[in-house]
DNA sequence: ACACACGGGACCTCCCGTTTGT
DNA sequence: ACAAACGGGAGGTCCCGTGTGT
């Protein structure tokens, strides 16, 4: 007898390729443009086991974007913003994060969510509900250090959290997405930058 | 009887309805997912006359960005900006205008210059560059009016005008990006009221 | 209920019917004149399953051409020259193989690399460098066997089996091109007992 | 008032360079291969013009190949085969003349004629009709050639005029085939002095 | 769990010839 | 005589998903 998958916690390996291929793919062709075969090829998988793990494109997709987000989540957790004292402090080590992730050479420029979302979420109802629960999430979070920040230092300029949270997650996307078409990763910085200097002005903390 | 263009300088009938609807597909299916099927269909044209007009799908959709690039610009000098006397109050006024266009139902929600280079700016060299050119025209015309604002305002923290441009186009594109996934309008208006308070500090003109 | 392909080693039935489809079809009208739909239609096989086991029209193209070669080869070798003691007797064997082929109402008349080569040999390079070798093939096989001859019978008149050769196959490729003009065998016969004749000549066992 | 074209008797120059272009054109690609745009650009030809002279493809083929034959017509006229006083000296000067125009840089290696038959002889009738028909031509015009030789010298073996030109001609196109996928011009030299040495042996005028 | 033959259809490209106008 | 817009349709490619068997 043998044994399939030894920890039957785990997704299987070939499981797993499938979604990093995906995201890989996606990312910088988009939807439409990666195939199944493409990410099978890329992942060193057949169409067999493809429909073996996934009802077709569109599951994979939403699993790959899944994963994503998970990734995101745990690149941040593993910066440890809790136990930075000053909440304020939190918002800007989250800047921090953020412009090493993106001028890393990672697996490659642009956010997966944002790119089907660019492609997607006008034609089909089910990935445009899909993007904005996750940029909702990560907004969610972010809304969440800001209004903490606020709890800790009266801004000079009152903000709403939340809208402040979009504003910076537009930021994000836009930069990402202009990324593509750029080399230079000082772009990415400066924009970073210019971020956490309103974000200053609004508290009040600029030098 | 119908005359096919009075005008032999003007691009015929065709070829602009054409360019069209390529514009408004695109913007809300992407490149890949936009057939050259629906575009005839959309401008109630046939195949054989399409490629009369244009070589290929890659031409039109060269062409439709262009067309849009130029709408913008037009759309921006129909705000007569260079009647207003102050320089930073045409840089206000620019937000106007943005917030005027995007929230009003046009063609549909979205930049399609940012849709094509999410989609197309990795896999394709020549939609990269050209993605790119388009960008840095809006930067630039964004940064020379922040150049002005700057020599006739003293700004209380300093920037760099075209840092500053390539900033607030990542917002455009960011912006328009997520509104794809929405439908209130509140979130446009809001990343624009936040875009302005941040150069109000800059210039120190905050109330 | 039906087996796809009870012996794993052979190539699958729909392959096969494939390239003997387009064996048949390009032979009469060309390679550009053969579409895949054709092809398929022939060969009672759907385009899905074309593309399955074909990257291409170029692909199938060159699998027939190989079938073509190889099916000449297994004629010839089915002749059994070898047991024909007398060298120059294979050679003039040889003629009596063709005269018999080329007269039986086969799969149609023509040579298929002389097909390709005709239409494909300029404007295409890989085309032109299969020809070459397929036709290089014939050439090495008969030079050897007017080598042999030449060895066994002094020839009264010097020559190089090899030019020989090629020009030999010259005089089949032009039969076979005007034979598709005409309908009268006689003329192929014909062509061939000059052939012969000349050979004699240079044997000079000529009666 | 204009004069569309001086002498007119003289086919229009637009008319004459459609036809070259033709030519040159289905000479490398075949007929299908070869577009009505690809003839019209190599012409410097509007289409427009191209359906003003001639009814179709078809048509512009039938008068390349007319004209292709008319060439060799000339080009044999003008050798003044009849001033050499030996008949079987007009036959080895028609060699003379074939090997200087087959190795002489022209509009391209091949036999228009072959290679329209080769393509269309089988699904066309018209052009199967024609290109024998072309065919036939040469070889009554060399079979005229053998028969005055013959009456002039009385050969040692026996042969048929007809036959023997219709044998002379297949060499010519299968050489001309074949050099498509060659380059060097020796081939087609050592084919033509096969071909001298067999009639040679036939006349028993060989060295 | 996986491999692969297979089907149906969509998509881009482009071609031939006509129509319309100069 | 010539130029160009235009139409209809076909051809090559390829893609997603299913079925069948191991």
């Amino acid at each position: 007898m043998q044994l399939p998958t030894m920890n039957s916690k785990e997704p299987p390996e070939k499981k797993r390729k499938l979604v990093e291929a995906t995201v890989k793919l996606m990312l910088a062709r988009g939807y439409v443009g990666t195939t199944v075969e493409d990410i099978c090829a890329a992942a060193g998988v057949t169409k067999g086991s493809f429909f073996h793990y996934f009802a077709g494109k569109e599951q994979i997709c939403l699993a790959a974007m899944e994963g994503w987000s998970l990734g995101w989540k745990q690149i941040v957790e593993a910066a440890r913003l809790d136990e930075i004292a000053d909440p304020l402090g939190r918002v800007y080590a989250l800047f921090e994060v953020m412009a090493n992730v993106y001028t890393a050479p990672q697996i490659g420029v642009g956010c997966l969510v944002g790119t089907i979302a660019q492609e997607m979420a006008v034609p089909n109802a089910l990935f445009r509900a899909e993007c904005r629960d996750h940029f909702g999430a990560w907004v969610d979070g972010t809304a969440r250090l800001l209004a903490d920040a606020k709890t800790a230092h009266p801004p000079v300029r009152d903000f709403d959290p939340d809208a402040l949270a979009w504003w910076l997650q537009s930021m994000v996307q836009g930069t990402m997405l202009i990324a593509k078409t750029r080399t230079d990763e000082a772009f990415i910085l400066n924009n970073i930058a210019h971020c956490r200097a309103y974000i200053e002005s609004l508290f009040g903390t600029a030098t």
